[in-house]
This record gives C-alpha cells, structure tokens and sequence, in this order.
DNA sequence: AGCACGCCGACT
DNA sequence: GTCGGCGTGCTC
C-alpha cells in the first residue's frame, strides 16, 4: 500500500487542515490506523535488519525503482545543543516537509522531515504518529537556507514557518434542513402556506426559516425538531476568523494618474514574463513615490493581476499597527482571498488564517514579518512597503531581514518582487530596477524644509522655531528620547545614576515618579538626595519627550512607547481643530495628517553624530519621512507646509538633501562613499557579541573566537554591559558574504560547544542595523 | 531541551 | 556513609 504513493503526494498538497492542526495527527498505532501501522512495524524490523547487515532498506515503487526509506529529521526544540538532523524509518505517504512525532531520547518531539535518505548509519526508530500539517518543500528549503544565512538553527527557523502549536480546529455544531423541512415550497412565495403538512409552533417555523446555520441558545429546541427528523445536526470545522475594518462597500478602482499606470503597465509585463528565465535582477522592483504618491494602488492593481494570472501574492508592512489599514483596502477590492497573518492575531486565528493560505483558500497574505512565511504556492507577486523601516529586522532569535527572505521567495518561485519606499535604502537603490512616483497624487506640494542652525543657541527650540509652533494650527515635533530627563548628575559632586544591570545612566521619567532603564527595565526611587555627598542638588539633564510637551504651547499631544493609549492619542490628535503632536520615531509612521502645517526636529544631531556608518541615511529619511507626513494641503490659508530641522551641523550632505527633497542626489553620493569606503551593499559586516556575566570570562571567549574567525576582524571591543552581562563586540568587514557567514557559524559553534562556554551568550548579526 | 550519568563537598 | 550540586554528553 505504501509502496503505491508516489514521493511528494502527500506533502506537496495541503492536506486537510480540518481534522486538526498539531497535536492531533493520526497516531500511527491507533485504531483504524491498525492495520498501516501494524505492516509498517513488520517492514521496520525487516528493514532493521538489512541496515545491520549494511544494506540500504529497500521499498518497491511501481516503476520497481528502489526509495529512500529514511527520513532525515529535524526535531523542533530551541537548544543550540542538538545537532540534527535524527534518522527515522520514513514512515508511509511522508515526504519533505512531512511534520511527525518522533520518539527522542525518553522525550516525544515535533519533528519536521527535511530530507530522505535510503540508509543510515544508525538503528533506526519510527515516528510514533504524522501530524496532518506538512510544509511546501519550498520553505522547507527556506528554513535551511534561513539557519544557515543568519547563523541560527534548522529547528528555529523552521518552527517560524509552521503554524502555531497546541490548538486545533474550532469545531461547532451545524444544522440544516431535513425530511419534510427539506424543501421550503414557499420559499419564493411569502403568501404561500410553508412547510405544508408538518405541524409546528410558529417559533419552530422561525428555526426552520433561519437554518442552514451554526446552532446557538436555541439547541435545545433544534434538537427536539431533529427528533422528528426535520433538521440535521453535525460537528463541523467553524474556521476562526480575524476580525477587519470595514471600509465601506466594495470598492472600484480609482482612476490612475500617468504615473502609476506606467508603474502598474511594468509590473504587469514582468508578471507575465516572470516564471520563464528573466535575467538576474529584471523581476525586482524598487518602487519609489513620495508619500501620497499612490503606491498603495500599484501594489493592489498589481496584485489583482497576479491573481488574474493564476499566482499569489504576499504584501509586507512593516508594523502590526499599519495591518488593518492595508488589509481593509485590499478586502474592499478582492474581498475573501486576503489573509492575514501577525504575532497580533490570536493562535486559533493564526492557525485558520495558516490553513486558508496552504489549502489555497486565501491567495494574497498581508501582513508584517510573518507574512513573509505565508505557505502559499504559486507565488507570483511580493511587496514590501515602507522597505527602509528597519523594523523588518528581527531581533529575536532567527535575526532575519523579512526583506531578504522577500527576496528569496521571490528567486525561487520566480516571482516579482517590488519594494517601495519614499527614501529607499541605498542598497535597493542600487540593486533594483527603479519606477518613480514623482508626484502625490492629489497634485499637492511638498513642504519646504528649512535646516536651523542652533550652534550658541542655549534654549531646547530656536526662537523662530518657538514661535513658528505657537503660529501653527497643527503642528508635529519629533525628539528620539523618551521621559523627563535622560540622566541625573549629582551638582555638587558628580554622582550620577547609572543602573546596576547596565553600564549606562537611568532615565527620569516624572509621570511615573520614577528612574528607569531603558535596557533592562530595572526601577529606581528618584533620588531626594546624592547617596555620595548628601547634597540636595540634582540637575536634570538631557531633554526627553515627556518634558518637551510639558514646555511647548498650547494643545499637547503626547506619543511615545510610555503612552498606554497611542491609537487613541492619534485619534483625538487627528480629529483637534488645533494642536502640537510630540513623539519618538514613531510619530513620524504610517499615518499621514494632511491638515499639519509644520513639522519640527528637535535634535536631528542626535541621529546624526550615532557612530555608524548608517547614520546618514538614517537621518535622510528621518527627515524626509517627517516632511511626507506634513501636510499635503498646508494650512486653512492653503499655505504651504513647512518643516524645521534644528542641528548644530546645517551644513551636513545628509540633512541638506532631505531639505532639498532629493532623494536622487543623496543616494548617488550615498553610495559613493560607501563604495570608497567598502561598506554595505559593497560588503558584508558580520557582528558578533560575545555576553557573560563574568567580565574575564566573556573577554577570553571573545578572544579564542577571534582567532577562529576569519582574518581581519576586529575586536574585540568592549561595549556596555547590558542586563548583568558584560559585552565584547567582534566585527568582521567581509567581500563575500556567503563564505564569510559560514566561517563565522563554524567559528561560533566550535567555542559554543566546547567546556568553558557556560553561561556564554553569542549572537551573530549578519548586516546589523 | 530534557534527562542520566558521574564525580566532589557537607550533612543525617 | 549517602544526598545532591551541576558539569558533561547523548538523543536517530
Ligand atoms: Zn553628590
Ligand atoms: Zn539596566
């Protein structure tokens, strides 16, 4: 029987989801399962014996080939420690991507099937069951290909991708219709007498009328009508679903101005021609258009006809907060075959959503950095929107980029891939062919930018910049500093407060009343008094957040990660006639306030002067991301809107672009450098951070793992100690990035392995932020 | 990860 | 004497 599937029959197609997701697979010695897994047993032995005699295990296919009989295993746990893949007896019908049980040591595992193999050096066990879930042998290879590029493992990479653990289908009861109640005659006549010859009460007759459907309080009352045989009632799958904005009724498409018809005529070529052998690079897009130039519309024009064509599609965002807002546009217009998938979502819906995407029931997934693992087949289409958010960086354990595992999909399926972004990173800039959305589509200006000298300047806000926020109407301020104060200095003697955990100083945050890290979370009293010398006199330094909106005029809003209620804030911030938003970063993220008419950077030079290579471009698209969302129309006057950038280096190249709206001249000198300098995308950096709470400890493995990785690193160089730990940074600048990556694991895992390394922590980071 | 095995200090 | 600390090694 088992010798009649074919390899790949099984795991290749979405098995049915709906007997249940993990955890509930056929147990290979279950009952009615009694009878495969009894002949499976017997083979087993048979085959023990041939493989202690040193030959292959031999199953007859129908074309009498010889198969693999071995199943090379990847048992799904977090440790370091296990190094699979584990050989098992391949049990019938499982393939690559095949999920079972296995037997591990006296433990029982999840284990995913990443291999085949006709014999193996070791005695062999069975899994003790096949789960029903299976993964595309497309991300198997993902997984793979994922552990190896950031230096993670198998196991981690691949439980990424499978959906979550521990629930099952939701299973509900569902009634229809039967016997005499079959066939409602009256049913396109309202006058007509219903259900003729059956008595009923007329709250039965209501029942009747409302079925087929779910049953609710009114079960009882189904089931005394089952009783006479007038209605069916059956446990059914009651697939668990999301829930969506609403965005009125479906949607037509808006016409599109020249631009982006241009954008979607491109994109629609290289779908067509994508799946033959385009040369490298011709599928891979950069679609760069200011805020409010229609991007949203491309990607959803394109999509349809990604559909159209027979093929999916994936849509990443970068942050859970800007799902809703994408999903419901792309729901309004292709309605049902849009999944979603986030850390957001509960697992009951996680799971469904997961099964919708690998029966094919759902054919475009939106969403964040999960989405990028949506199991769906015949992907034709991925685009990643706002590409430069470096929120697309992982920084749990898999460190990946979800814009290189874009990328990678893309490849392998021979998929388009567009990204699109106002101020793309030089790296796409430099590798993408490029489509532009030069104009907002409402034919609206972009504000003028203006750099502020504030060298001499003693006060937190130039005045001009003070009384252009009391003049404004709207207005947004942005500073990259949460609390009150960002550390406390001791006035008479120079005590500072540092935490205890952490080499660095702990922040006053007044609301709170209290002293915090910002890296370990460790809580303090504000001091009333310095523990060094008595003196009652504390200076406050630093200016964050929460005391900039206590110093502004007028309306404040306040929007920082210490807000509890930032939907809201928005909200009522949106909805103000008038009034000041101040806020980290995020202020400057996905929503757009078309009515704010100034916008204002309190300290561009703290960006600025960040000791990485980055750094200009960061501060580029701070800028420009902040001009984006100011206003499209200005103010009530219709005026223009207008951005304040204050800096003690008005001369820099990075902030003079931005002010200039050249996103084009920024990324050629950009680049430049970067080239004259062999930095990314013209090499690799791979970071390596070695932690221990012991200070010696942690150098001495940093020094042994230096000697074993490639030469020319640096390092290693001690950084602050975070949460106990001491820190020694090593950084390799590499040509090759895949060779490099490589010797960085081998060199890794050698010293992970070995005695001495207790309570070491490294973590690898290809391409850090 | 989880679990057993084994080799040293200190407690019934 | 033995109880238990965790350092080390193994799981197909
Ligand atoms: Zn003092
Ligand atoms: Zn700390």
């Amino acid at each position: 029987m088992a010798a009649t599937i074919p390899p790949g029959a099984a795991a290749d197609t979405g098995r049915n989801g709906r007997t249940g997701g993990l955890g509930r697979g056929r147990a290979v010695a279950d009952a009615d399962e009694r009878a495969t897994s009894r002949t499976l047993t017997d083979r087993n032995v048979a085959a023990l014996a041939r493989i202690a005699a040193g030959h292959a295990p031999r199953r007859r296919s129908c074309d009498d080939r010889s198969v693999p009989a071995v199943a090379r295993v990847e048992p799904l746990v977090t440790a370091r420690a296990v190094r699979g893949p584990f050989d098992y007896l391949l049990p019938d019908g499982c393939d690559v991507g095949s999920v079972v049980e296995i037997p591990f040591g006296r433990q029982r595992l999840r284990g995913v099937i990443t291999e085949l193999a006709e014999r193996s050096e070791h005695r062999l066990k069975a899994p003790s069951a096949v789960l029903d879930v299976s993964l595309p042998p497309e991300l198997v290879r993902l997984a793979l290909w994922m552990a190896d590029d950031v230096v993670s493992t198998r196991a981690r990479c691949l439980e990424l991708l499978l959906p979550p653990d521990g629930v099952g289908e939701r299973i509900r009861l569902w009634a229809e219709r039967a016997g005499e109640a079959a066939v409602d005659p009256a049913a396109d006549d309202p006058d007509a007498e219903r259900y003729p010859g059956v008595r009923l009460t007329a709250n039965q007759r209501a029942l009747l009328d409302r079925l087929p459907g779910w049953t609710g309080d009114d079960l009882q009352a189904l089931r005394r009508l089952e009783g006479r045989g007038l209605v069916t009632i059956e446990p059914r799958g009651h697939g668990r679903r999301p829930d969506h904005v609403a965005l009125g009724a479906a949607a037509g498409a808006p016409v599109l101005n020249p631009d982006q018809l241009l954008a979607v005529q491109r994109l629609e070529d290289a779908l067509r021609g994508a799946g033959g052998t385009p040369g490298p690079g011709e599928d891979r897009f950069l679609l760069h258009g200011v805020t409010g130039s229609g991007k949203t519309e491309v990607y959803l024009q394109a999509a349809q006809r990604a559909l159209a064509m027979g093929r999916t599609a994936l849509v990443l965002v970068p942050e859970i907060a800007l799902t809703p807002q994408t999903v419901a546009r792309f729901r309004s217009r292709l309605g049902e075959t849009v999944a979603v998938l986030h850390s957001g979502l509960s697992k009951g819906e996680r799971r469904d959503e997961w099964w919708r995407l690998r029966r094919g029931e759902a054919r475009i997934c939106v969403g964040p950095m999960s989405t990028v693992f949506a199991p769906v087949s015949d992907l034709g289409l991925v685009i990643v929107d706002e590409e430069h958010d470096s929120a697309y960086k992982q920084d749990g354990d898999p460190r990946y980029d979800a814009r290189r595992v874009a990328a990678w999909r893309a490849r392998e399926n021979g998929a388009v891939l567009v990204v699109g972004s106002a101020t793309p990173r030089p790296e796409s800039w430099n590798a993408l062919r490029r489509i532009g959305l030069p104009r907002r589509a409402d034919g609206g200006e972009m504000p003028a930018v203006r750099l502020v000298d504030v060298r001499g300047i003693r006060t937190v806000l130039q005045r001009e910049v003070h009384q252009a926020l009391t003049d404004a109407r709207k207005a947004i301020v942005l500073l990259n500093r949460r609390g009150w104060a960002t550390w406390l200095e001791c006035a008479d003697c120079g005590h500072s407060w540092e935490c205890p955990n952490c080499d660095v100083s702990l922040v006053l945050h007044r609301g709170s009343g209290v002293l915090r890290c910002h890296h370990c979370g460790h809580v303090e009293h504000p001091p009333r008094q310095c523990p060094a010398c008595g003196s009652v006199s504390v200076g406050q330094h630093g200016l964050g957040t929460e005391q900039l909106a206590d110093h502004l005029p007028g309306h404040v809003f306040r929007l920082d990660a210490d807000v509890r209620d930032r939907s809201g804030v928005l909200q009522r911030f949106q909805e103000a006639d008038h009034g000041i938003l101040v806020g980290t970063q995020m202020i400057a993220k996905g929503h757009d306030f078309p009515d704010v008419e100034l916008g204002v950077v309190v300290d561009a030079d703290a960006t600025l002067r960040f000791p990485d290579f980055r750094s200009q471009e960061r501060t580029f698209q701070l800028v420009a991301q902040l001009a984006g969302r100011a206003g499209r129309g200005g103010g009530p006057s219709g005026a223009r809107a207008s951005v304040l950038v204050q800096t003690r280096s008005p001369e820099d190249r990075a902030l003079r672009h931005a002010a200039r709206h050249d996103a084009h001249g920024f990324l050629v000198e950009e680049l430049e450098r970067r080239r004259q300098l062999d930095y990314p995308p013209f090499s690799t950096l791979v970071r390596v951070m070695c932690e221990h709470e012991d200070e010696d400890r942690a150098q001495a493995a940093a020094s042994v793992l230096r000697e074993r990785m490639p030469e020319g690193t640096l390092g290693p160089v001690p950084v602050f100690r975070r949460q106990g730990r001491f820190r020694r940074q090593l950084l390799l600048k590499a040509a090759h990035r895949g060779s490099a990556v490589a010797a960085v694991r081998a060199a890794v895992e050698s010293v992970v392995g070995t005695p001495g390394a207790r309570g070491l922590v490294l973590a690898v980071e290809v391409d850090p932020r």
